[in-house]
DNA sequence: CGACGGGACGC
DNA sequence: CGACGGGACGC
């Protein structure tokens, strides 16, 4: 059966060698390379005779790709000739011209979408040399997708880590490079409008979004069929991570640098679809401390500040521009923004912030006085209402027991940039998702010192103007997805089952 | 109350 | 230059 022979991928040894080669020496050559399965002289169907091509099949690829590193051009039996000893082909590709040499040496991996290359990196080198790690980003954005290449030297390595690395990367061998055929795709998301937009009123997704329309519309000059902000970030804020911090919600469209730096802060044009995208990015961001003692500080676009920008000069309304290639725009005034430009800023944060407040806005809780930023030290109890311990590095998925905490938020939840800083923060922080339209989420960590710390300081606690709870998570259903039934082992459950 | 995702590379 | 058998579906 044809599916035998791919499963273990690339477990198959495909081999030329002289057609007198028996069962017995093949066996005696090949044993030591691990669990053979089958192997198969293959005969002319007429004669009967040997063609010289053997197949061996054996239980694992990386003992497949041990026998063909190690066996290619020894020689079986005294005075015969080298054998060639390579990795079959699957049946259906059958013999090819163009082989890929990566095809043995590249995997495909599902990675934490905070993962870093250097993380992934310690933890792959374990199973042997690498070429290379590669995460794949969105090209404008620099987000991860959430996948990764691993390339080794050697089919050997790849094929350990094939097998040994986290279950939770769920690798597979990568599917060759796409050949350079397609001449026109152009995906040209111009408008960007392809991003579905789920938030506001009739997505069921809660009402955090819908009180807030409207609210800024008085006095901005956004354009009527989306929302343009304009924010002054730290300089050391990589494009990346502004990215994630505005793509708090649905429908970012883009995010534009803007030519001039004051200060230490950096100032970009963001674009959403709605204008209630904008709105809630706005409320959520401003005012935000990123990095620690640094506040973002973000506004619909079209009041005091337009003429400073220099990128889309034209003040005012442009509907439905085509993005623009991040590029500086070095020519036009560079050095002119002063305190004068953060202090109408930080005026019409102000305003904007007793506008929404006094509104009566909102989903939160009224707010009380609590929540004066009269901040002593790095401690923003807007940001969170307990006292939290320094960032701390991310840790890879591990091999061993994980620890999962499901955590609820009402009204919302907070963004992924908050979660991610604040669950961090307790260290071996592997991953946190959330679920789609719903207010709760996963967050896993990979000691339970951490996990436990983390239920300890924060449950209760408010984070972003979220009440959270914070509990240890039930395990996953059994059985749903197809990768368990797949190495689901029936004669043991089954053992199991009737004792 | 509040429970289980994500998947492809500038040749 | 070098690519695909044998066995066989239900206790």
């Amino acid at each position: 059966m044809s599916e035998l022979s791919a499963d273990p991928p690339n477990s198959r040894l495909f081999i030329l060698c002289g057609k007198t080669v028996t069962d017995e020496e093949l066996h005696e050559a090949f044993d030591k390379y691990g669990h053979i399965k089958d192997i198969w002289i293959v005969k002319d169907r007429n004669t009967m005779e040997s063609k010289g091509v053997v197949y061996i099949k054996f239980s694992k690829s990386s003992e497949a790709a041990l026998a063909q590193e190690e066996m290619n051009g020894k020689t079986l039996a005294a005075g015969g000739k080298p054998i060639k000893v390579m990795i079959a082909h699957s049946r259906e590709q059958g013999s090819r011209f163009d082989d890929d040499p990566e095809r043995l040496l590249r995997l495909f991996i599902l990675v934490p979408k905070a993962a870093s290359e250097e993380q992934l990196e310690e933890y792959f080198k374990k199973f042997g040399d690498l070429d290379y790690v590669s995460i794949v980003k969105n090209k404008t954005s620099g987000e991860s997708k959430g996948v990764a290449y691993v390339k080794y030297h050697r089919a050997y390595h790849a094929a350990k880590a094939y097998e040994e690395c986290s279950r939770s990367y769920k690798a597979v061998f990568a599917r060759p490079r796409e050949q350079k055929n397609q001449s026109s795709i152009d995906s040209n998301d111009r408008m960007g409008f392809s991003a579905p937009y789920n938030g506001p009123p009739g997505g069921g997704s809660g009402g955090r979004w819908g009180a807030g329309s409207g609210m800024l519309s008085s006095g901005s000059g956004s354009p009527a069929s989306g929302g343009r902000l304009i924010a002054l970030l730290h300089s050391s804020l990589r494009d990346e991570q502004i990215y994630r911090l505005f793509d708090i919600c649905p429908g970012l469209v883009d995010i534009r640098p803007q030519a001039n730096r004051i200060y230490g802060m950096q100032k970009v044009l963001v674009d959403y679809n709605c204008h209630a995208a904008a709105v809630h990015a706005c409320e959520k961001l401003n005012g935000f401390e990123y990095p620690p003692n640094y506040r973002i500080s973000v506004k619909p676009y079209g009041s005091s500040m337009d003429e400073m920008s220099d990128g889309g000069g034209a003040s005012g309304g442009l509907l439905g521009h085509a993005p623009v290639k991040p590029e500086v725009n070095g020519s036009s005034g560079m050095t002119t923004i002063s305190n004068t430009e953060l202090a109408t800023l930080t005026a019409a944060l102000a305003k904007a912030e007793t506008i929404i407040k006094t509104a009566g806005l909102g989903t939160q809780a009224p707010t009380s006085g609590l929540l004066k930023a009269s901040e002593a030290d790095t401690f923003d109890q807007t940001y969170c209402s307990v006292r939290l311990p320094p960032p701390q590095p991310l840790a890879a998925p591990t091999d061993e027991e994980t620890f999962r905490l499901f955590i609820v938020c009402q009204p919302g939840l907070p963004s992924m940039y908050a979660l991610r800083d604040i669950f961090g923060r307790f260290g071996n922080l592997i991953e946190v998702y959330t679920l789609h339209g719903k207010n709760c989420g996963y967050v896993t960590y990979a000691t339970k010192e951490s996990s436990d710390n983390a239920i300890k300081t924060l449950h209760l606690q408010e984070v972003c103007g979220m009440r959270m709870k914070v509990m240890v998570a039930e395990p996953p259903r059994p059985g749903v997805t197809r990768s368990d039934r797949k190495r689901m082992r029936t004669d043991e459950e089954d053992r199991a089952s009737s004792s």
